[in-house]
DNA sequence: ATGAGAGGCGCGATTATTCACATTGCCCCG
DNA sequence: CGGGGCAATGTGAATAATCGCGCCTCTCAT
């Protein structure tokens, strides 16, 4: 009895993790001290090495347990036929995913700005996926999008549409007068993504035109 | 004569300037050492303090520098009326500029996530202005859209849009098969950013629905 | 020669990592 | 039941590397 993983106290490990992501997530790879980790649970630094075999290995850890959540929503997306309400579905889970823990994307910013370790495997695990090239919409119209060649652009713009309001959002908080990550702010930009995807969903072609 | 602003070999602060933007846009304010800059402009890292008092001076003088070129266009956006036409080209200047020169974009991308020195006088320099409650966009029947309370999170999406892409190029570059930052790819940007502004300006209100 | 600019040297702080050691709880064997 | 190990987990001290930074000297062009 007593299973650690059923809502007791967490291990010293997982409190490790917690903190290391913390700060990786802030500050990046190399910004980020052993000491400020352990500091964080409350022990000395040589003390993270009878949990983790050392900096990239804790590294390591905190990105393997970031991307088993994170992979689920596409994971389940590809289970089934790709339509419009599924891609809708589908994007609101991660933006929803993202707000609950903004720790990921930040990482990711800070890996494609920096490299640091296992970026490639990020980059292969997350984001590959999305581009596969007979990746297509079932059931609706979307051939003339399809077709304009923008398809890759338009997932990177969503997906930075939702990436980059979370890594930005420590700047927004007084620009916008509340705390970007409440639950109406959620909404707001939820309704926002949303119309911007039924934009293109509707795509009717045509290029710019500011008249 | 022998102007040095004016095409001619750059000095050596003009040349630790550069080499200092570039690092401070890719690692960060902290992670970046003097002696990698100096590395880069081929002396020593004392004699940095030849030129530039000390680290953050050097900081500061490299932001100064990249406000000076990013302020531009929202000052002239702001000195006429503020059009559907004029949005649309501003937006074409700053993505524009963006492309020309990334390292603003990463280094508010570093400052949003860990902080570092002169993180609010960069907000008020570069955002404040975008998010002033007057503003509002004649000519156009924008009310609709105005009134949903969603101006400002457009106003932070089509932000996010143009950043993002600048600071998440390097993941970008073998997903898409192509340099980020070519001519050819500026242009497919371009295109969805002002497909998804057209979007915007053409709002009909109705909140999401999947089919 | 004179002063700006480059380099050498080194101090003090921080970091990742290792090591020797203390403490604790648990299992097993007598 | 009791105690001898033993693994797990903590600690402080020590090490080697790196960093920001200041001091002092040298060099070279005007």
């Amino acid at each position: 009895m007593n299973n650690p993983a059923v809502s007791a106290a967490p291990s010293t490990a997982e409190r490790i993790l917690d903190a290391a992501e913390d700060l990786f997530a802030a500050k990046g790879y190399s910004a980020t001290s052993l000491g400020d980790v352990a500091d964080r649970v409350g022990i000395r630094s040589p003390s993270l090495y009878n949990h983790f075999k050392n900096k990239e290995a804790l590294y390591e850890a905190v990105l393997e347990r970031l991307l088993a959540v994170f992979s689920a929503p596409l994971a389940e997306l590809e289970g089934g036929p790709v339509t419009n309400e599924r891609v809708f579905h589908w994007l609101e889970t991660i933006v929803r995913q993202h707000h609950a823990n903004p720790n990921l994307a930040r990482l990711l910013q800070h890996a494609a700005l920096s490299g640091g370790p296992h970026t490639n495997e990020l980059i292969d695990r997350l984001f590959r996926p999305m581009f596969r090239p007979d990746a297509k919409i079932e059931g609706g119209d979307l051939t003339l999008f399809e077709n304009s060649g923008l398809q890759p652009w338009a997932v990177m713009a969503f997906n930075n549409l939702v990436m980059s309001y979370v890594t930005m959002a420590p700047m927004y908080r007084d620009l916008l007068g509340q705390d970007p990550f409440s639950e109406a702010a959620l909404e707001n930009q939820l309704s926002l993504i949303k119309m911007l995807l039924r934009a293109v969903f509707e795509y009717k072609g045509g290029a710019a035109g500011a008249g």
